[in-house]
DNA sequence: CCTCATTTCTGAAACGATTAAGCTTTTTAA
DNA sequence: TTAAAAAGCTTAATCGTTTCAGAAATGAGG
């Protein structure tokens, strides 16, 4: 490994010289010393050791990843965010998958049980290089006190802390459902059915809210019978949405709190002999990849994930920087991808 | 932030001595000495910096972890094992996200258009703190001189690269296809056809000889008509499946090259009223998430994506520590995840 | 009481960079 | 002509560790 010294060495001047030139503080050399020296560092191969900088100017442009799971499916696309925006600014990053799921044997609402260890990792990740740590979420929850008295920048994304000095990004919930709702009810639906995840999470508390505002809103009636209870999973949805469709007063919309459950009702309306979009229309929500390869193809909403994760990495970065007058957190829009599983009953009405 | 200094300086001893107390040194320092020392250390929460620690000792216990789009769907898993496996042995993961797809504007073939970028990166990453690398591809690729003369050590996974020198793990294609046929052979199917991805690439021609060779194994004839080139996307294996099923003499099993184009096969079925399984088998390849929510649920082949990161980081690691004695690449099995699209028809032949 | 080993601890030199302060030399301005 | 300013370069301290050589203290054996 060729160091400073080495070239400086062979340029036949001073360390500080070599270092000034390459650090680009062109004021302080010669311009003809300043091209030697370049020139033969690059001959040289010369590459500064991060490691001895980051020592010496106590920072180490890298920041912290924290991923409750990578394997659950909106992470990749938080991280690819996250990933260009430093990439941009130049900054590393380290990175940790606490693999939370396989920790607690899926039993994700008991994170509580593993928070020890959690505190532990974050902890050396903050005493390793990171100046700052965004933390992703698995699914969208409060973790204030995951992270005791961390002394560097923590941003918060798909889930928040209540700890008073964290930001965080997110995506609007509630104004998506209500975005879903109207969209339907601007498609002449007024029996508009919602299947819900599970009842104690957040993300489902605040979209079913969306819901409900969106029906009042439109001066329509909220009915209790078209208000199911699912838990995120495809088979909830086949079973919520079969209830749903054999009432005797069936709704002519479902909306799904996810894309799985809308799969589940596609399959239960499938085998009632029940057409989508035709005699009910059906929206997910979450966007994956398979909703595309749906028959029909499934209307949803899409998460803005590569932007939450930007945003997280901006939010965090500028605080490093000192930029501390940006805005304290950050709440995105999602948006409705439009594909074949609704229909205009607008007209036939 | 309170260094070595700072607790030699309240326990009246020197920096030394801390410092072999802090690594466990024991044999240079009296009990009580190193009692008092140790609990002075954690009264004022010390914690050693490891950037200092890297430069003094030149070894930073980080492993760099390159991988060419997070967002392709089967790298989460495989980032997942080399998390697993680099925590348990102490190494933490400086992570970089190519973003090939980005980049390429999705012509994946084209990857040499960025590899002065990519070469770039690599360099960079490798001047950073990591002792070794291990490069995650996004598609099972011959990846040969995207790295460059690189100094420390490389694994690749997901993708080989024929320099020589360098170890990578991956999982067994033509196994994996001779096994599936065999499989549905099995079963009583004798006339097999099969849909491939895009004849260029390495795994459908792996994957096709895999075919080819239970095919000839089993004393059956290949027909060329029951070959049809797909290019990996839903919209081929429905165009193909199509095909397939309207001839004259159509198959009584589909293989598939990957879920997305079996979920193509699913509608097309579906479209001419043949009944899977019932009328038809089919098995996919990739055992992507949604492939278990087709209707059908589909028979499909899993990839060890999880155990291929855990041995990328264990060849890596072993090299690091100069266990140099182990074997070279590594090429692990694929298993068959038996479900729903696939019949028995011996009994009735 | 002296010598020699052993145990326990310290001093100081690295690791590879940055940077403030200082020293020459040259240029500028009065 | 000369003092001041500017330009160009060097010296040396520093970041927080590790580690080796050696000092001081203790103990054992004669």
């Amino acid at each position: 490994m060729v160091t400073l010294r080495d070239v400086a060495k062979k340029a036949n001047v001073s360390v500080a010289t070599v270092s000034n030139v390459i650090n680009g503080n062109y004021e302080e050399v010669g311009k003809d010393t300043r091209e030697r020296v370049m020139r033969i560092a690059t001959d040289m191969k010369y590459k500064p050791n991060r490691i001895a900088k980051s020592l010496r100017t106590n920072n180490s442009r890298t920041i912290g990843v924290i991923i409750e799971d990578i394997t659950v499916f909106n992470t990749p696309e938080i991280i690819d965010g996250i990933c260009e925006y430093a990439e941009n600014q130049g900054y590393n990053i380290l990175f940790d998958n606490l693999r939370l799921y396989h920790r607690l044997g899926n039993r994700y609402s008991q994170i509580s049980e593993c928070k020890k260890s959690i505190s532990k990792i974050i902890d050396t990740m903050m005493h390793l290089e990171s100046e700052g740590v965004i933390y992703v979420g698995a699914h969208y929850r409060d973790v204030t006190n995951i992270i005791e008295n961390s002394d560097r920048p923590i941003v918060y994304t798909y889930c928040y802390a209540n700890d008073g000095s964290s930001h965080w990004v997110n995506f609007d919930d509630e104004e998506a459902a209500c975005q879903v709702t109207e969209y339907l009810i601007g498609k002449g639906h007024k029996k508009i059915a919602i299947i819900t995840g599970m009842v104690e999470s957040i993300p489902c508390q605040t979209r079913l809210s969306g819901y409900q505002r969106a029906i009042l809103d439109n001066r329509l009636l909220i009915q209790p019978d078209y208000v199911k209870i699912g838990d995120w999973t495809y088979e909830s949805g086949f079973e919520q949405g079969k209830q749903l469709l054999t009432t005797p007063n069936p709704p002519t919309a479902i909306f799904a709190m996810n894309d799985l459950m809308a799969g589940g009702v596609i399959s239960a309306a499938r085998e009632l002999g029940i057409s989508i979009p035709k005699d009910l229309s059906l929206i997910g929500f979450d966007n994956r990849t398979c909703s595309f390869y749906y028959t029909p193809s499934l209307t949803t909403v899409d998460i803005p994930l590569h932007q939450m994760g930007r945003q997280a990495a901006k939010l965090l970065i500028e605080q490093l920087q000192g930029k501390e007058d940006t805005i304290e957190s950050i709440r995105l829009k999602c948006e409705i991808v439009e594909r074949s599983s609704v229909s205009d009953i607008s007209a036939v009405d």
